[in-house]
DNA sequence: CCCAAAACCGAACACTGTTAGGTTGTAAGG
DNA sequence: CCTTACAACCTAACAGTGTTCGGTTTTGGG
């Protein structure tokens, strides 16, 4: 009771264990006062700090989009530029997917994002791309990260499946999806974005042409 | 209080008060007892007919899985397959865009979803891909639907987006992209996918080839 | 006619995010 | 050195959550 001698908390603690929580008890695990007890202290002093838990949760998935790598963009090659993003960004989801449902959601009210929305947008433009497409591009790119992200299609099958393997004969491998569920995700990642990106680097020599021309 | 003459309850009744209100107030608006008053009764009373709040949400999510269509891998075109799988998938969420979080979480413990995964899976590799390619391609074009449903990339632009708009000169746009939301989410995903198709196309040709030969 | 089962209800439990107001320690100003 | 203001924690409380237990009333079958 009373103020302590020293602090106890600052936000950078908070953030850590935040995240703690939620990668080793999933998203709907972190409570307020679960989180409180982490860091030996009780519920309420949490709001001298954070404003609130989703304030709080904004503020943990900014500091993971800071490690999303945009430095391909600045080469000129919208194409590598692209595969990095993509890259980086669905790595750093994959560390804690537990927050990917939350990280979902819109750029607005995270820096973070904001500056890699720039960037991939400038970058896109710069190389010769309409603006229309290069929003559509962004899109499209994000939509592949965060569906992979959110799926962990492999692990999606659970051990009991084998009662409906008489119904759905051709799921009959389903099970042995799961030892292999990471390597899966990440050739099936791999495989859509490598598609992805040949079929828009057709679009570009029709949309853009040759620049120089 | 007691029984009452006419029963007042019964599963679909449930299941379409449950959908009214996440469509409405969001996931996290959707509470037994809201659900309950919606349906003229009390929190208790609906343990009589679904065992938990997480059951009745897989029973939703399950009820508009039915709508998703495969028939188009029962022409042999693979293709068209995929691509009137994806469509009717994306529509079949967008529909109900709270509900997308709790949807993108694994096909198990939903018979609809293992429905369509059967389909998807004996489509491709009836075209001739290789099983391991199958369910790459269906996780990939999952990754897409889902990660588009999800995202709704143009709404996550805030009105208030001006302040950062010095810092960020790339997206002077962006706040018009709230006007025309759904038509660039729908462009979008409809670039997405024509591009990983395309791109699916020409790796089939590599590693399935002439099938006749 | 009776009795079991069905269908609803009130009260309660342990939990949640958050606020109000209290207590103690520290640092600055006179 | 003393006082005052503020920072940093605390307890208590509120309204809400999913869920269970043990009623109470009505129905339908034997």
């Amino acid at each position: 009771m009373g103020r302590p001698r020293t602090p106890v908390l600052n936000r950078s603690r908070i953030h850590q264990a935040a995240l703690r929580i939620v990668d080793t008890d999933g998203l709907d695990g972190l409570s307020m006062r679960k989180l409180a007890a982490e860091l030996g202290v009780r519920a309420p002093s949490l709001y001298g700090h954070v404003a609130s838990k989703d304030e709080l949760l904004h503020a943990v998935a900014n500091d993971l989009m800071e490690a999303v790598d945009i430095s391909g963009f600045g080469t000129g090659d919208w194409l590598s530029g692209l595969r990095t993003w993509a890259r980086s960004y669905r790595a750093a989801l994959g560390t804690h997917p537990n927050l990917v449902p939350f990280m979902a959601y819109g750029p607005a009210r995270r820096s973070a994002s904001l500056r890699v929305a720039d960037a991939v947008h400038g970058g896109l433009v710069g190389a010769g791309w309409p603006p229309r497409y290069a929003t559509m591009i962004g899109a499209s790119t994000k939509y592949l990260v965060i569906g992979a992200a959110m799926g962990s299609f492999s692990r999606g099958f659970e051990d009991d499946l084998q009662i409906y393997l008489d119904r759905y004969p051709n799921l009959v491998d389903a099970p042995s999806l799961r030892e292999h569920a990471d390597e899966i995700d990440a050739d099936s990642f791999e495989l859509a974005l490598d598609s992805f990106l040949a079929g828009l680097a057709t679009r570009y020599r029709t949309v853009v042409g040759d620049r120089s021309a």
